[in-house]
DNA sequence: TAGGATAGCTACCCATCAGTATGGTCGAGG
DNA sequence: CCTCGACCATACTGATGGGTAGCTATCCTA
């Protein structure tokens, strides 16, 4: 459908508002890590808008101005570059609890401070990855270590929710079922990324 | 991987528990509705199992006891059937809708009854479908319809909000954003389908 | 009993796409 | 200069899977 190749003579007019770290051979950056991590936003981007199954990876490499075997240099799979961009999401919202663990403040009022970087983390471009990510596209390794992640998130939350019982910042309820519809709700937020509005 | 191929000397040992309405050549039925919605049914359950992508018309064939051709006598494409689905679930939810228009309660009540059924059918074997389907896999044309669906239950749920609100049965709020978390958070159900506990 | 309609199967086509073999280019160190 | 290795492209393979052509079997009707 779309013409992808991009040739030297012709650099086409492809849409491509983000920013590539190769540009032009020329000015080819050394640093690994930065293209490595651009990939992975590519993808994520990329699943973000066609789905998974929907995005090859020549769409990928087209929207960095690269060919398939420079993706491959990067990455090993595409099944790895769904998991990376799953990781990604979900390191955000670890790191909001992190930052909140140590604050001398109401439970209720970290709860609400980890659930707005949930809220941000699940409309960022990695939302897509975490929440619509089927766990049948990747191997059962991977799948483990997925549900490992989230159990983990999803228990912080629930531990939140009972500290906020006990300490009486937050009314009585059943902790595991008020984790879901918590994050149920959040998560849908990532089936209509469109306007950026903030709520708790 | 698996192995496909019912064939009539050797009838194989897939787990299907579910009763196909072909069975034996000899058996075989003469009404068209009921055959094609086992398909549809069948293609539902597969695809709540492996997910759209992962799951082929062999696949789903193979489930029923019959080949591929047998299940394009019914359905003209993959999509259509992924749409059949999609709207036999959407049904379950207007339908609720329908009986719960008359009632003489308060709008709270009339609410959770609806979000009950809503509950049950994205727990169903066509919850998927409905939820975790991507407009991505659809044509434009059955992607707007799709939209437009998901709208109408979407107003739906407002619109008792408000009278809720009016009528004094539920507390001051944001008709349009309360609706998306309970959507979002009943929809969440569809990810982890493993008990069936009932809440509201 | 011929002929048509219904219903299903075997065998095939072909587009897509993940992944690879191979070779070329450029910069750095000898 | 001249190689070595990092980096990237061209061009391929191989398998999967959606969809189809065409034959066959059964049943209903005239």
């Amino acid at each position: 459908m779309n013409s992808r190749r991009a040739s030297p003579p012709a650099p086409g007019k492809q849409p491509v508002p983000v920013a590539s770290p190769w540009r032009a051979s020329r000015e080819r950056l050394r640093d690994r890590a930065v293209k490595r991590e651009a990939v992975i936003r590519a993808a994520a981007r990329e699943f973000n808008r066609k789905g998974y199954h929907n995005t090859s990876l020549d769409d990928i490499a087209a929207r960095l101005e690269v060919t398939k075997p420079t993706v491959y240099y990067y990455v090993t799979s595409k099944e790895q570059l769904l998991f990376q961009c799953f990781v990604a999401g979900v390191e955000q919202i670890r790191a909001a609890f992190r930052d909140v663990r140590h604050l001398e403040v109401p439970a209720r009022e970290r709860l609400n401070a980890v659930l707005r970087h949930y809220g941000e983390a699940v409309a960022s471009e990695f939302g897509w990855c975490m929440v619509r990510a089927e766990d049948q596209d990747l191997s059962p390794a991977m799948s483990r270590h997925i549900k490992a992640l989230k159990s983990e998130i999803d228990h912080g939350i629930r531990r939140l929710i009972r500290e906020g019982v006990q300490d009486g910042s937050i009314e009585p309820c059943d902790p595991k079922m008020t984790a879901f519809a918590l994050a149920g709700a959040l998560n849908w937020i990532a089936h209509w990324y469109r306007e950026d509005q903030s709520l708790t």
